[in-house]
DNA sequence: AAGTGGTCTAGACCACTGT
DNA sequence: CAGTGGTCTAGACCACTTC
């Protein structure tokens, strides 16, 4: 009740949406491991809700592949093996590669303005941050540039894959660590990536980002260990 | 009440999964034009079902982008603009090449095995049938190559995602057109394509199906004579 | 045979529309 | 302030599992 009454006050919120946001939440975030079971009716119950909300947002969860639902054994929540891991970074790649073609050709001045203007403020925090503070100031930098540039993309459907996929692998929350690791090259990609937008240079640009995600991919193999349990064949 | 218990004899299928089925065929079938609105209401009538299952289907087919749910306006069969089908087809060259590159190195003999039978039987036909036969003999086996190839990747969200956008490019009913055109150019590719399988030569096999891919959409852009309305970045 | 999980129905309720 | 559309509840029912 008091999830529901509140979700009032905050606005027409679906519950469904709701629901699905928590369990997304819950699974990409780590409280509910790989392999964890649960019924629909568990979740009904517990969110005090009847049980239509909670199959809908359960389908969603399994059209984007967190969970299975195995027949007459209720839901399984999917873990991501170092395998499907890499599966998904190949798969980024060659995503994230056209769509910064798109934003060198598609972008309008003004979003180029945002970005510079990101890059700017980054570049101020590099001069007077140093350690855990420029870490924590960098960032949501990051993440913002890269929903800007993503978006100046002008191609939606292509922005939507790619974040649905980015997402998945924040259940590794690698992301900091990576970044982190290489506060400057990142910095200095972006400011490159920046002016292959200016001179409209897709190839050039693509060819960049391409390279950066070689890159994140290698310190996630490093980071995880997972090196020896990939194939060589499962990036490409 | 007939279609229930049709669907019961059939055996299990969730009656959400058969409006979905048929609600997609009338979408990319052409039956409901782009704009067309509707209800839940009165599909649930229609089919003589209550709503939640309607709900469910038509849930599905907003995640898929094939239909928009307007506030208090119901559901809008969205309508694919030329420049999203340009956009889509960039979206396929990406992720079928990637695709491909996989298939060179992960494929097994088995498989290999299969894609060689499909091509010996489709080189049968060419030498033996014409005109409209020799396309539909050879259409649906062109179908059953890329469906064997694309499994042979061991990519399975990948190759999910690669269908999910073919088919929605069905809806414009172009592929019979590109194949009849280009039949023998299709079928040497598909050769070629199955030699660098065989030698395990990903980056040739993503290349020529790059190529393969560039073509399709030249097709359709004559056969749909789209070209003017269609800016020069919105393929990449 | 009892139990559990999955699906569908019927209907209530609320928010927003248009007069 | 009636009407329509969208969402959720409660509960029935059936299929499959397990004992």
């Amino acid at each position: 009740m008091s999830l529901l009454s509140n979700a009032k006050t905050i606005k027409i919120k679906p519950v469904r949406e709701i629901v699905y946001e928590q369990l997304r939440q819950a699974i990409v975030g780590g409280e509910l491991e790989p392999g964890t079971r649960f019924t629909d009716g568990e979740i009904a119950s517990e969110f005090n809700i009847s049980r239509t909300p909670v199959r809908e947002a359960i389908q969603k969860l399994e059209a984007e592949g967190l969970i299975e639902r195995v027949p007459m054994r209720g839901n399984v929540v999917k873990g991501l093996l170092p395998k499907d891991v890499a599966q998904i970074f190949a798969l980024r790649k060659a995503l994230e590669c056209l769509a910064v073609k798109y934003v060198a050709m598609n972008a309008t001045e003004k979003e180029l303005k945002n970005v510079r203007h990101i890059l700017d403020q980054a570049k101020t925090y590099m001069t007077t941050l140093q350690g855990e503070a420029l870490t924590d100031a960098y960032v949501p930098l990051v993440a913002r540039y890269n929903k800007e540039m993503f978006e100046a993309s002008h191609a939606p459907k292509i922005v939507d894959l790619i974040w649905n996929h980015r997402e998945m692998l924040d259940r590794y929350r690698v992301v900091r660590v990576v970044i982190a690791k290489r506060m400057d090259e990142s910095y200095r990609t972006r400011e490159q990536m920046y002016s292959y937008f200016v001179s409209r240079s897709p190839e050039e640009a693509s060819a960049l980002w391409g390279n950066h995600i070689d890159k994140s991919y290698k310190i996630w193999l490093e980071v995880t260990g997972y090196s020896d349990q990939i194939g060589k064949h499962d990036y490409m």
